[in-house]
This record gives structure tokens, sequence and C-alpha cells, in this order.
DNA sequence: TACCCGTGGAG
DNA sequence: TCTCCAAGGGT
């Protein structure tokens, strides 16, 4: 490995100039951004662009504006205002958090690594993420983009993830004990601006000149990953039901797994290799009706690990919905719901073939 | 350790 | 259409 000359300092310096400002940001070299905004976007961020989370983070912050606001409200709330952002879990561990928060450290959060490190859903990066930008301690941070810089900058071959421990060690020797939480965006920033995994722009990086890949010309070749496995297809059936108020039938799923907490619209398991006719679906149908009748066409869907494709069958009762088997929401009310992607997906789908006559 | 866990944009 | 992948964490 040979020895970098790459220095905090030329790189905060292209910070200084070059920062994004983003919502939960302050200027470089300015004062430290309220923690509670700093945690919840890096919650947010996790795994997630900026692009996205920006709307997300807005409502939050204006609808609970400290954690201990967060922590009073109920679960549901939570999980309907993250609805579409995907990965539930954030969301459940976001709220068991802030109530953690509130309620074990007088709603002031741990100014440490560690004890950022032990709260809901606070891993190794972002207690780092934490500790630097808003408590201003030389944590290292490491994310994707510290991982590809870092595997560049010393060509290193190794394939992720078995190189993690590396690159974080190598990440930790460049970490300045002054200007923390700047340093720490910097990097970040640098791997998304300049940095990038695809044709990135080495003529207008810092660390141009101590770059090991850039020097060798293999900055395009890093870094390495193991090759991704296939993703299988599931089927299924969904169940959209009317009753005779006009309501729909909705269900919560169970407050673990895929979609933990949130709503869904009644549906078959999703079985890989799976072709359901609609004798082996009737059984999982969520009411007793006769006169199911498929609509045209499937809902698809893309998850981290499998493709979905879900029919629907729908029909129509002519008296208020049974309250054992769900609840019942009124169409128009269905923007209050926590509803996944994918469920509106099937909402969209089945209200459109309401209104199309070719059916 | 390896797998589970969403979504949308880019190329 | 398809693959990659984005400020990862939990188990």
């Amino acid at each position: 490995m040979p020895p970098s000359r790459a220095s905090a300092d030329a790189l905060l310096s292209w910070y200084d100039r070059h920062a994004r400002r983003l919502p939960w940001r302050t200027p470089p070299g300015g004062p430290a951004p309220d923690p509670y905004a700093v945690w919840l976007s890096e919650v947010m961020l996790q795994q997630t662009t900026v692009a996205a989370v920006i709307p997300y983070y807005e409502r939050f912050l204006s609808r609970w504006p400290t954690v201990s606001d967060l922590a009073a409200a109920p679960q549901d709330d939570v999980l309907t205002e993250w609805a579409g952002l995907g990965y539930y879990a954030r969301a459940r561990n976001l709220h068991k958090c802030a109530k953690v928060v509130a309620d074990e450290h007088g709603g002031v959060f741990p100014d440490t690594e560690d004890g950022l490190r032990a709260l809901p859903g606070i891993g190794a990066y972002t207690a780092a993420a934490v500790a630097a930008i808003a408590f201003g301690q030389p944590a290292t941070v490491v994310d994707g983009n510290v991982e590809r810089v870092m595997a560049r900058l010393f060509a290193v071959t190794e394939p992720l993830p078995d190189s993690k421990a590396d690159l974080k060690r190598l990440a930790a020797t460049l970490t300045p004990r002054k200007r923390a939480g700047d340093y720490a965006q910097a990097v970040m920033d640098l791997g998304a601006t300049v940095c990038t995994p695809r044709s990135p722009s080495c003529l207008g990086c810092p660390w141009q000149e101590p770059c090991a890949a850039q020097s060798e010309g293999i900055q395009d070749q890093l870094p390495k990953k193991r090759r991704k496995t296939a993703k299988p297809v599931r089927r299924g059936v969904a169940f959209w039901v009317i009753d005779g108020t006009g309501r729909a039938l909705l269900r919560k799923r169970p407050d673990s797994g895929l979609l933990g907490g949130m709503t869904e619209v009644p549906s078959t398991p999703w079985q890989e290799d799976a072709t359901w006719t609609p004798d082996a679906a009737l059984p999982h149908a969520p009411v007793t009706v006769e006169g199911w009748r498929p609509l045209p066409g499937l809902v698809r869907h893309t998850f981290t690990h499998f493709h979905l494709e879900l029919a629907v069958l729908t029909a129509a009762l002519s008296h208020p919905g049974p309250e054992d088997a769900g609840r019942w929401v009124d169409v128009a009310d269905m923007g209050g719901e926590a509803l996944p992607t994918l469920m509106r997906k099937v909402v969209k789908h089945a209200l459109q073939a309401a209104l199309d006559p070719h059916h």
C-alpha cells in the first residue's frame, strides 16, 4: 500500500467552494446543525437518494419539529408519513429511537459515537455521521461514497464487501481532528459529485494527484464488487373489495418483515414459481362472496431481492362490510393510509379498471 | 457471515 | 428492458 499524500485540508478547501446546499446542512465553517435534524436526515438517507429524501425530510421536520414531538406521535402516523420512502424498518426504528431519546435521555441526543450507536436504527455509519456533523467529533464516517473514494485513492483491488475493514482503516488515516463535520460531508460529497461510480470527474478532484487508481488509469474499475444473484419472480393474487357504502377493504401487515406495519390490500401469499388459479386463490380471500372477477393486466413491482407480479380479483358487496375482515376505508381517504408504493399501485390499478369502459 | 429489507433514477 | 446503485441496519 503506497502512502497517500492526500490531505484533509485539500478536501476541505474544495468543500468550502463546492459544498451542496441541502436542507439539513449548515454552510461550511458555520455552526453545527440541530442533532435531531442531522439524525433524521441521516436515517432517511440510508440507501436512499438525496432527491427522494428532501420532500420527506421537510414534511417530517414541519410536522414534528423536535425529537420529543416525534416520540409523542402514534407509530401509524410515522409510518403513514414515511410511506413511499421504502425500508420501513427505518421508520419503526426511527420512532423507537425518538422515544428512547425523549424518555431516557431527556430529549437530548448522546454526543458520542458509542452513545449514538446504542440507539435503535443507528449503526456504525449513522453514529459516526451524527457524532461528526452534529457534535464535531473526529469520527470516521464510512458509507458507500467513502468506500469508493478510498478504494480508488489507495487502489484497493480486493472486492467489496471483503475490503470493508481495510477501507475503513484507510479512511481513518485521513480523518482530521478539526472541522470533523465538514470533512465527513466533504468526503461524501466528493463521492457523490466527483468520484462517482461511473465516469468519475478526475480533472476536478482535489485528490487527483495522490490518487493511486487515477495514476494507474483504473479508476473506472474500482471498487470491485462481487456479482449479485438474479431476482426470482414471485406471484400472488390481491383482493379488491368494495362494500355497499363505497369503502375498500384494507389490512395492517404484521409489524416485522417485508413492509412491516404498513397497510395492505389483502392478498394470497406471494410464491415463487406459482401460477394462481381462481380456485387456488379464493380460499385466501378476506371475505366470502360470490362473483369475484379478475381485472385485466398485472401489477408489477420489484423489491430488493425479488420481482412481484400481482393479479387482482375484485368483488362488490351490497351491504356494509364485516368489521372482522379488516379495515373498511373510503377511497377518498386512501391518502391518509400507510400504503407502500406497491399497494398504491394496486389501488390505482383497481380504481383505473373501475373507470375503464373496456371491461 | 449472509441474507433480508423499498424505491426510483441513470445509463 | 435490465442492471446498477443511493449518506445501511438488523438479525
